[in-house]
DNA sequence: TTGGGTCAAGGAGTC
DNA sequence: GACTCCTTGACCCAA
């Protein structure tokens, strides 16, 4: 069976978790906790309209509670927001809907200067510490490995060494493959060492395929998940064919899902669709899976 | 109320 | 060296 969900923003709800401020707005602490709060309730409303509609993944948008791991923030978010978390966990659970973070292209804990992979760690401590108080232990952090910095191998080592001491970050960490740098065999060789698990996107694979279809790069990527014991996870989207390659297009083309399923070949998964459509998207794709299991059915 | 400029952060590619 | 793109836009200020 496919679970599919889609990433950080609800367009068909007046609900966001993604409420935000300026840097300089964080001295005005109750301003800040109103807006965690609004975020919070945001991530109840999606809950709710995603299980109800047999939606059971999605992605937390990083700013859930904004610049929580930058020094200036003005208080004790995890004990402040700790309660609602947890209730906001259990509900998750209840329903059935699994949550991940994804932090932005900034967070390189293996990057060469000193503070870019310490904030990394603190940006990547925080989302971990968001889970634990949700006690949503199938969650995921998804990671880009970063850049290369022209020595590759160092790059690895570096990513390898900065995150082997975060025993709290690793429990929920994922790395996925992109489109330019690192290809899903190249992204075990630091998930490995990790004990981590790996996602395939299917999108970057075809761009940056190192050698690999795509089948044998889910070969490699699916039994990553086992020692975590959690349904192994990959991402889908299609390209946008006015834009870069690697632009998301606005839903998901057929043929893309029926390579990935094909490719798939009935292994148990969940399936992010990245697509500009978000949840439109997602129910497409989720109505295709539904069309195509009643098909199958004898 | 609306439109445009700006916003914490890194790295790679292009010109 | 400047600019652009990545992403999930959201905020803020001037008009």
């Amino acid at each position: 069976m496919i679970r599919v969900g889609y990433p950080a923003q609800n367009l068909t709800l007046p609900a966001t978790t993604n409420r935000t401020l300026r840097l300089a707005g964080l001295e005005d602490a109750e301003k800040v906790r109103a807006l965690v709060w609004e975020n919070l309730l945001g991530l109840e409303t999606i809950i709710r309209w995603n299980a109800e509609r047999g939606l059971r993944l999605f992605r937390i948008g990083q700013g859930l509670i904004p610049f929580a791991s930058h020094p200036a923030f003005p208080y004790d978010w995890a004990r402040e927001h700790g309660d609602d978390l947890r209730e906001l966990g259990g509900l998750a659970r209840t329903l059935g809907v699994r949550l991940s973070m994804h932090p932005a292209q900034f967070i390189n804990p293996g990057s060469p200067n000193p503070q870019t992979a310490e904030r990394s760690l603190e940006e990547l401590r925080y989302a971990s510490r968001v889970f634990d108080l949700l006690g949503s232990e199938d969650a995921v952090v998804v990671l880009h490995l970063g850049g290369a910095y022209d020595d590759r191998p160092a790059a690895v080592s570096r990513f390898v060494e900065a995150l082997r001491p975060e025993p709290e970050i690793l429990r929920y960490l994922a790395l996925e493959n992109d489109e330019r740098i690192w290809t899903v065999a190249e992204i075990l060789q630091a998930s490995g060492p990790l004990g981590i698990p790996a996602i395939v996107d299917n999108l970057h694979h075809r761009l940056n395929p190192g050698g690999l279809t795509l089948g044998e790069a889910l070969d490699l990527a699916l039994p990553t998940w086992e020692a975590r014991g959690s349904r192994p996870k990959i991402h889908l989207s299609s390209q946008d064919p006015k834009k870069r390659p690697g632009a998301h297009a606005y839903s998901i083309e057929p043929d893309d899902w029926e390579t990935v399923v094909g490719a798939l070949d009935g292994r148990e998964t969940d399936v992010m669709v990245e697509a500009k459509g978000k949840e439109l998207a997602a129910l497409g794709v989720a109505a295709g899976q539904e069309r195509r299991t009643v098909a199958s059915e004898p």
